[in-house]
DNA sequence: TTTCTTGCCGAAACCGGTTTCGGAGTTCAC
DNA sequence: GTGAACTCCGAAACCGGTTTCGGCAAGAAA
């Protein structure tokens, strides 16, 4: 603490050529063997490994970046327009990427743009100037126009969630449509028959499969669907109020809902109090996602938690890896969300359990 | 569109010798040209300028950085531990910052910590690799181990918010204290006398800033401040809740209470109700950040809007200056905060207004 | 033994810029 | 007309790496 942070900038910086002198011989040969070059001698290999950790050395990106065209930094482009996407997960997100990053000596590279346009631009800037050796996509849309755009120009890329065209694609994922159907199924076993859905944003692709992890699970639990108590496209608080007053308002109302996005689950809290029933005892609500607000709602939202720094985590990794050529078959993981039960829900009215 | 994007990346990228060929000079002539050196005629400088927009040259920054350890890019260190600060406003800041960058060729490189060594650790990694050529340090705290840190180390930074020890500090900020005076008008205009206030947390440079601009606008109103109607350290909602449930039992309480943060604002919302008080009429509420939250609430809250992407833009634009050697005394600049009037304040009970 | 591989590494070019140094013209004063 | 001072630019070194090419020594094949 008390040495300067800076010492790093002009001052004893070690160089490859320092290597080289400590180690009596050249700077190619320190070069070839920090690569792992396969015409080094594996004593030889070992001997600048070992030395490069004794003076902490690392070759400076930049300056490789000027032959090899990489620089070892990830990018990643926000979309403002996206609504409430990035809000609350951003931070953990962002803290998942950099910590995923720096375990390999990478670094993270942010832009935004508004425009779709502005969008193609800020990609080709930042390819252009090295400042991104490939991209990370948050929130995958079906048929994204940012996969094909990369995809048709050999740009490394990962996506956060998945995608119908695998072709080039790496992604991460979290088993949204698993915790829909285990949902259903808890919902079911509390004696729950008419069982509602609310469903986010169809031009994403999570919404067709939690959409089909739900109807998994009524089917699981011998329930039928009933198209009247399904509704979509609900992301905000409003959307949700909305969709779950119309299916509250059904001649057969729902006991339970099931939310694709914990937004629509809050929503469905104030559908429920403006009707004069109550969460948890006269509707049962299940919300996706784990934000924050959900812990603070009365009654507390029953949700499946999404860790957002282990999905950067991930994707940091898939996407390095994916950049140094490992095949694609490796780079696919996807993971669970975490069941949280809390208030909102409970035994179906009028039922023996 | 059609074209690939990937272009830049090896195929026709123009480098400084194109630049050289197409007009008949060496290589150094036009270096020197482009970076606006004396010793070049004022003929050529427009002709290499005039040639490098043609051709749509920009010299590589990691090529640059080899030789002058600069390399065009802003960073931003992320602390986790910092609870809600980044969650509402992230997003917008960090569009503000890439815009800011963008708009001079810049880059934005964010990285993440959570502890206070690792922190000091991110910022160095950060330097040594040229990943940042000076940071961002949104949040300034009193007395702010980061800019202790990186003054000490002549390291260019400017801060998100004022600091008592100007030595090396450039910043942008909002002024807060303004809208706190500003508030305590108002509610004095509609006939409130007494007026309690909430304060943010206290280790935060903003809060003693706030505080000021309350007592203040209470001086300029000829109301007087009751220490048992001022509160503090309430960034939550829970917090707020809490503070202004203190507030309220005082056994002559306040009409009207200011809060220098919204999430306090919306937990003296929770306090209010709890005593079958409704807010607006029994009690004015007013805010201040402008979080989204806060139209959602019922009824909405008053509050003073931050433009975060605006404070972005200029402290990016405020640290390229200060990298680029501008004196400090250009590199501070306020802006305030936008009075939005809903439905959480109104005239006080029992006065005529 | 001689010759042909093979394994390992040094020499030197290169990447795309910046910067030092010095030299060719001009201009100016004497 | 000569020398000095200035302007402006080219030549070449340099920054910290990577990569091509070739050479030397040891081992294998003849």
């Amino acid at each position: 603490m008390l040495e300067k942070i800076s010492e790093g900038r002009r001052r004893n910086r070690v160089t490859i050529s320092d290597m080289a002198d400590a180690l009596g011989v050249t700077k190619s040969t320190v070069s070839r063997a920090m690569n792992g070059y396969p015409d080094i001698s594996e004593a030889t290999q070992v001997r600048v490994k070992r030395m490069a950790e004794k003076l902490s050395y690392q070759p400076l990106s930049h300056a490789q970046a000027i032959k090899t065209g990489r620089t070892r930094s990830l990018g990643l482009v926000l979309q403002l327009s996206d609504h409430d996407a990035q809000r609350p997960f951003l931070a953990e997100f962002l803290a998942g990427l950099s910590a995923g990053a720096h375990a390999e000596g990478w670094t993270l590279t942010v832009a935004a743009s508004d425009s779709h346009e502005d969008m193609i631009e800020t990609f080709r800037a930042l390819l252009r100037d090295g400042k991104a050796d490939g991209f990370i996509l948050p929130r995958a849309i079906s048929d994204d126009p940012r996969v094909r755009l990369l995809r048709d120009s050999d740009v490394p890329f990962v996506l956060f969630g998945r995608q119908d065209n695998e072709d080039g694609c790496a992604w991460f994922d979290i088993l949204g449509e698993e915790a829909m159907r285990d949902a259903v199924i808890r919902l079911a076993a509390l004696g729950h028959r008419r069982i509602g859905y609310i469903n986010g944003g169809t031009k994403y692709a999570y919404a067709r499969l939690r959409e089909d992890g739900f109807r998994a699970g009524m089917r699981e639990a011998g329930l039928d669907v009933d198209d009247d108590l399904m509704a979509r496209d609900a992301v905000t608080i409003a959307d949700g109020a909305k969709s779950a007053g119309t299916l509250l308002d059904n001649q057969s109302p729902p006991t339970a809902i099931v939310c694709a996005v914990d937004f629509a689950a809050l929503g469905a809290y104030q559908a429920v109090a403006d009707r004069n029933l109550h969460v948890g005892s006269d509707v049962s609500i299940i919300g996706y996602d784990g934000i924050p607000e959900g812990a603070h709602a009365q009654p507390q939202l029953t949700t499946y938690k999404v860790d957002n720094k282990v999905a950067g985590e991930r994707l940091s990794n898939l996407l390095i890896r994916r950049v140094r050529g490992e095949p694609l078959a490796n780079l696919r993981e996807t993971a669970l969300a975490t069941y949280i039960e809390r208030g909102s829900t409970g035994p179906a009215p009028n039922s023996i359990n």
